[in-house]
Formats: structure tokens, sequence, C-alpha cells
DNA sequence: AGCACGCCGACT
DNA sequence: GTCGGCGTGCTC
């Protein structure tokens, strides 16, 4: 009999990263398997917390004294065989805690709160109870340091006792519902003995006789609804022994509202389509674990492709797992997979409350959903016999979670395909280089779509150079070109959509006197200027204080606002164009939850000419009447000391031209720039992906970047700036001797901001093509440089920014 | 992480 | 002399 078990315990540290052996009290030894959530003691005292059973066997390898499993808090495993091996892998992989991964694969209502209360000891003194202000406990979160202190000296004293408890969040949803108990004979029968008066127990047998019949239980509030009658009718019955009231699981369901999403066929396929679909449905078919890199301009259809290829893997009884940016996570985007398949998707993404997510996860791990499409953590979703993974936009930063574990969606995505034997098609209109590398030497299967599936021809794009602009037309946002398209459809009455590149700039504080900044006092970077809460905010920390009125360092009344931001270009267009209906949307105006479709959902009523926004406009917008896209500024993002800076730019300028006539109208781009010659620029006028590749790929070559390297940045950060550096210094001469002559070590060097929340941040940077001892020596590390003494190391492997 | 153990300064 | 500060090590 399986007595034993090793868990991974909820204590997120490098020493504690391992499984720990426990006693299966006998109760649970029959039921106990991996992959199930417990409660376990660990420690000295009588901490409690919780943890995941990965292994189940007859002897422990610990020689010592095992405690017993306190709690078992699933009935099934919540992670499979398959989500156990991931989790371990990508432990090993990121350089985190199991248990990190562990969590992050599930909703997190999974996640065990603890309360850790205090309560006196029978016979206490007058001055201990005084503290407890009547109460018979106390929760130690709750109390201030004195309060700590003192409760601390009367632990002491053994004057109270403490006690903690663990609890499950995962709270399952239910609604009361009705089983009639007996037939329908016997409640006609009944109806005669009641008095005539009790109108309301007349109604109830009456409901009953004709539902008499009924195998489940019949949900309370369609019956209300129906009848009127109320729970407290209901429990009547029950004291009669005429029915049963009894709690039925149901789903919290987000999407209620397209439950009833018309149901689409399939659309007529061009040629390049079909050929595509076909080759990805063989690959899904033969069960083979390849990747398949699609690269389609906008409009050229990839969306039919993929809801075709996951057509036929659910036709052949396998389940599909569609992945796409967050902000491509449209009401539009999910109506259109709903309204292929129905019931049988699942959507989860960060919108969702938790009690919704953790539900929809549900109907996935049951099999109730066989498609599911959400953003970066639906690459765990619980789904068995996975016939194929799509990946939308691929090259999209948002894949990468940027904490702890620090995964990239599409390495997990191929691992779980490798898992699966099945394909991964990545999908974009301008793939990562990584990706289109890949492609170039085999590894993937280049798909490449060049015509356009509704075959409208690709915008006209006209760049503007405003270092000329800047002559005629003063400080001005606008060209007069730009201007003149605007007034222009304005007139026809078309939409417009106008795009300020916000990437590499903010809005901040400055004296025109003595030219001081406004800086954050935990971080080292200057605060942002917000005028929707009419403060200043530090991006890094969330430091906030009042806009000066006056410099604090000149004491000079000339202290004012410079960039350009959203809100400053809303106001010149009022000016320059007052007949124009501006919708603005940004960080500030979108912050409110749904406040985001509702700006796109008034922009596509047509209650406004143009949409101003930043870069959250250039994603999967699909707004028909748009037939001119404007970018004011194209490069800022070109200056950052950031070696994807141009292709950043590449992508975003493509995409946002995809923007533009969508539907039967012509499309115009324009684009503003100060860098009219750079490549990014001008080859992102003629759509030219493949020339741009073929550039960029020259450029990384000669400055040894991604993709003919990899590259792994380290981070130490300390309160104190020196001692940060020490340690970073430290960990170069501790790696420097595992590395080969072919490694490029870049730095050490203070981040660019290097200070945040109080902390110094120094880093580096390794860049290499084979380098066995480098995995070893930096778990190693990892292993070393427990969270002591301040210190803290951070690895991040292929990060997406060095700055 | 959180807790106990253990070794040094300032107090009854 | 002890109380209590936080540096160090361990948790099945």
């Amino acid at each position: 009999m399986a007595k034993f078990a090793q868990v991974i315990v909820d204590v997120p540290t490098m020493q504690t990263n391992r499984p720990f052996d426990y006693q299966i009290p006998t109760l649970w030894q029959a039921q106990l398997k991996p992959g199930m959530r417990v409660v376990v003691p660990f420690g000295k005292g009588k901490r409690r917390v919780q943890g995941f059973v990965i292994a189940i066997s007859d002897e422990a390898s610990f020689q010592g004294q095992l405690k017993p499993i306190i709690q078992v808090l699933d009935l099934q495993p919540v992670l499979n065989t398959e989500l156990l091996a991931l989790a371990k892998w990508l432990a090993t992989r990121t350089f985190a805690f199991q248990i990190s991964c562990m969590q992050t694969m599930l909703p997190s209502v999974m996640k065990a709160s603890y309360v850790k209360k205090v309560q006196l000891v029978a016979g206490a003194p007058a001055a201990a109870k005084a503290l407890f202000h009547g109460h018979s406990q106390l929760d130690v979160a709750d109390l201030g340091s004195a309060e700590l202190k003192q409760v601390l000296a009367l632990q002491r004293q053994h004057l109270v006792t403490v006690s903690y408890q663990v609890h499950d969040r995962a709270k399952v949803k239910t609604v009361k519902a009705v089983q009639p108990l007996c037939s329908q004979a016997a409640y006609v029968a009944m109806a005669k003995k009641i008095p005539a008066n009790a109108k309301r127990q007349h109604q109830l047998l009456d409901f009953l006789s004709q539902h008499a019949t009924a195998k489940k239980p019949l949900p309370l509030p369609q019956i209300t609804a129906a009848t009127g009658l109320t729970l407290t009718h209901m429990h009547t019955g029950e004291q009669k022994g005429w029915l049963k009231v009894v709690a039925l699981e149901t789903y919290r369901d987000p999407y209620a509202k397209l439950a009833q999403v018309p149901r689409t066929q399939p659309l007529t396929l061009t040629a390049e389509q079909r050929t595509a679909v076909a080759q990805i449905t063989a690959a899904s078919e033969q069960q083979q674990a390849k990747t398949f890199l699609i690269e389609g301009v906008t409009g050229s259809g990839k969306t039919e492709i993929y809801l075709q290829t996951i057509q036929s893997a659910i036709a052949a009884g396998k389940t599909a797992l569609m992945l796409v940016p967050e902000i491509a996570l449209t009401p539009q985007m999910v109506t259109r997979v709903k309204g292929r398949f129905g019931q049988r998707v699942a959507v989860l993404h960060s919108g969702l409350s938790q009690g919704e997510r953790y539900d929809e996860w549900r109907r996935i791990e049951r099999g109730e959903a066989q498609v599911v499409v959400g953003a970066r953590s639906a690459v765990f979703a619980p789904l068995t016999k996975i016939g194929l993974i799509v990946m939308d936009e691929e090259h999209e930063t948002s894949y990468k979670q940027d904490d702890m574990p620090r995964y990239h969606a599409r390495d997990v995505a191929l691992w779980r395909a490798r898992y699966h034997h099945c394909p991964v098609v990545l999908g974009s209109a301008t793939p990562s280089l990584e990706s289109r590398a890949r492609a170039q030497k085999g590894v993937y299967q280049l798909i490449r779509l060049k015509k356009r599936a509704n075959q409208q021809p690709l915008p006209e794009v006209t760049v503007v150079d405003m270092k000329n602009e800047l002559k005629k037309t003063k400080e001005s946002n606008f060209s007069s070109l730009m201007l003149q398209a605007l007034r222009q459809r304005l007139v026809h009455k078309e939409q417009s959509v106008l795009m300020l590149n916000r990437r590499g700039f903010s809005s901040f504080v400055m004296c025109r006197d003595c030219g001081f900044v406004l800086k954050c006092p935990n971080c080292d970077i200057s605060l942002t200027l917000h005028m929707d809460t009419h403060t200043m905010k530090c991006h890094y920390c969330g430091h906030e204080e009042p806009i000066p009125q006056i410099c604090p360092n000149c004491h000079s009344r000339k202290i004012r606002y410079y960039g350009t931001g959203t809100q400053k270009v809303e106001s010149e267009l009022k000016q320059l164009l007052p007949q124009a209906r501006v919708l603005r949307m940004d960080v500030d105006t979108t912050r409110r939850k749904g406040a985001y479709g509702k700006i796109l959902h008034q922009f596509g009523q047509r209650q406004a000419d143009i949409l101003l926004g930043t870069q959250m406009i250039a994603k999967g917008l699909d707004f028909p009447e748009v037939t001119l896209v404007g970018v004011l500024n194209a490069d800022t993002a070109l200056g950052l000391p950031d070696f994807r800076a141009s292709e950043r730019t590449f992508q975003l300028l493509t995409q946002v031209s995809g923007r533009a006539g969508r539907a039967a109208k012509k499309g115009e781009v324009i684009i503003q720039t100060y860098n009219p010659e750079h490549y990014a620029i001008r080859l992102a006028r003629h759509h030219d992906y493949e020339g741009f590749y073929k550039r960029e790929m020259t450029l990384r070559h000669q400055g040894g970047y991604p993709p003919y390297y990899f590259t792994i940045l380290l981070t130490a950060s300390h309160p104190e700036e020196n001692e940060a550096a020490k340690k970073i210094f430290q960990l170069m001469n501790q790696i420097k001797p595992a590395l080969s002559p072919q490694a490029i070590l870049l730095g050490p060097t203070p981040r660019a901001i290097a200070r945040v929340n109080r902390r110094y941040y120094y880093q580096m940077v390794i860049k290499y093509k084979r380098e066995p001892k480098l995995e070893s020596v930096l778990a190693q590390i990892m292993q070393e440089n427990q969270a002591r003494n301040g210190i803290q190391i951070a690895i991040d492997r292929e990060p997406l920014s060095f700055i």
C-alpha cells in the first residue's frame, strides 16, 4: 500500500525547491494521487502550508520522523502527468521554483490563502487581555508593528497560542435546485388533500406533478421565473417530503451573452490557404510534432486556416489550443471562434474574474470544451489529446512573462506539442526573427501567404519627413499632408485612426528656468504626468505625488509639462479640426474595466470620426469604415538602446498599416517620421517583410545578437548600490571560467533604470552559441544565492529587452 | 517564507 | 546578571 507522498510545498525559496516526504494517513491511502493538492505541516512550529503531491511510494527516502498529511484538498488530481512533467521542465528551464511553476499553470484560486491567528490562553492576566479588545483571537496580518511586538512577548510567556489556517479559495458556484421525490399520481392525490385556499401549495404540487419524471434536479431560478415559487415554498415542500432541495454545481458564464452566437460555416479557401490547411491537417493526422510558420500579410486569411485545421483536429476526436495575444482577445475574436465551434470553446483571458477563470478551467479539465482560446497562460490549459496548437501573432512580446517563471508561451507550446505528437502553427504578418530564421534552417516549415484573401490591394503608404515639415509648420504634431487627409475623411464621412507611438518616451515635468526634472524618490526615473488623476506617477513602483506648481529646486513658477501625450495631441486636434469627433484611447482612458471595449464599440458604431490612441490601437482591430491610418511619430522607439528597436518599429508600422482599408474601400496610410531613410520605415512602407528580414539578419549577424546567439540576462539587486555591484562582479567571476572563449559577456553594468523600489540593479548579458556548462553554473548560482542579506538574483533566458 | 536557535549590547 | 536585537540554518 502506498503510504508515503512526495510533496512540493508552497514555500518559494531555493532551499525548499525539492520534494518533501510525508506520511499518508490510512484514510486517504486509496485515493491520494500525484497532482493533488494537500495541506501539510512544515517547519518547527505549527505552520501549515499547501503543497502538491508529485509522487506516491511504498518507501520514504527521508531518514527521520515523517509528519502526516493534514488534509487532502482535491478529489481528482488538478495537475495530470503531463502538467507535472511540464512544471518540472519549466522550473529547470527558467531557473524558477517548481511551486511557482505549478501555481502559474493553475487558476489563481487554487493557490491557498493563509491565516495566522493568536488566541489567549485561559487565565491570562488582564494586561494581556487588553490587547485583544474583547476579541477571542487576533489575525496576525492585521497587527501593527507595536502590537506585533506585544503579541510576540506574550508568546514567549506562553500566554497565547498560535494557529494556522490554510484556505482553499477554489469554490464551486452552486444554485439551489429541486428534485421531485414522488410519482405524478402521488402528487395529484396529495393535491386533493390540501385545503383549496393554500394556493401556493397547489401550484407547487401542480408543478411537481408535471416534472415528476425529471431525472436531474431542476434549477430553482428557472422555476421561480416560470411560476413565481421561491425557496421558501420549496422548503415547505421539503418538510412535507414532496421534494428535495439540492445544491447544483454551475459555471459562472462570462460569455452568457455570446451563448447564442450564430453558427458560421467554413469559408471557401484560396489555393494558398488550401495547401496550408492540407499540410497542417496531415501533420496532425500523422501525429507529427512539426512546427509550421505561417507568414502572411494582414488579410491573407490566417484565421480561417486556424479555424479549419482546428475543425479537422476536433473532428478526429482531438482537442486544440489557440493562443492569441491578450490585446487581440476581443469580443470580435471570441465571437468568430464561438461562431464556428459553439459550446465546445473555452476562453481564458485576464478580463475574467478569478471564479470565471476557474470555471472555464474546470470545463476544459472535464473534457467539456475541446477548443481553448486564450492569452499567454492558456498554454497550460489542462487539455488532453491535443491535436493542434496555434499561436497567432507569434512575434508578440506579451507571450513572454516578465516575472517568475519567466517563460515564453512559444517554448511551452513546443514542449506540449512534442508530448502530444501534434503540430504547432505559428502565425504572423511579421514573424519574430528567431522564428523566421528557424524556418530558414528548416527547423520549422515555412508557409508563405502572398495574396490577400479578399483580393484587396495593400494600402498605399506615404512617408512624411518631419524634418522638412518642422520648418513649415512650427511645432505641430500634424504635417500638412496629414491634416489634409484628415479633412478629406471628414468631408467623405469616413473614419480615421491616429497612432501616437509612445514607446521610448513619456510626458514628464521640467522647470524651464533651471531644467529640474521631478523624479521618483524610490526609483531613478522621472515621474510621468497623469492628467486623469492630476498626479505625477512612477511607472515602475507606483509612487504618486501632486503636480508641482513651483519648482522644488529654484522655486520658479515656470515648471511645465514636456513630451507628447495623447491628451496634448487631442487638444491640438480639436483646435485644428474643431468639427471632428475624436475618441482617445490610451492607458488613462482604458484603465477602467470594460472601457477598452466600450471605446471600440463607440468607434465601431461611428460615434466618432477619429480614433486617437497609442500602440494598443495597432492590434487586431477591424473597422471596415477606416480608410486612413496615420502614425504621428514612427521613430520614437528607434532611438532606444535596444537591438530589437528596428524589429519593433517595423512590426508596429506593418500592423498599424493593416488597419486601413479592411473592406471594400481603399485604405491610405501616412507615416510621419524624422528618419524617413531608416530601413525599418522604408521597408514597412513597401510591406516588405522578407526584405526587412534579410536586412535585419545581416545586422544581427554583425552585432552578434539573436537569432545568431542565445542570450541570458543576469541581474543582481540590493538596497545598497555597491552591494549589488559587488555581487554582479562576483557572479561574473564565477561564470567566466565555465565558458568557452566563443561566449561573449556584456557588462556588468548598472541597469538603465538603476534604482527601482529602493533597490539598485546591476546586470550582465551572456551571449553564446553552445555552452554545455552554462546551465549547471547558473543553476548553482541560484542555489547558492538564497535570498539572504538583501541580495536578489534573477536569471532571464532570452530576454525581450536588455534595458 | 517563517521559525528556532544562538550569540552580543543596554537595561531591571 | 537577563531581555531582546537580528544573523544563520532548517523545514519531510
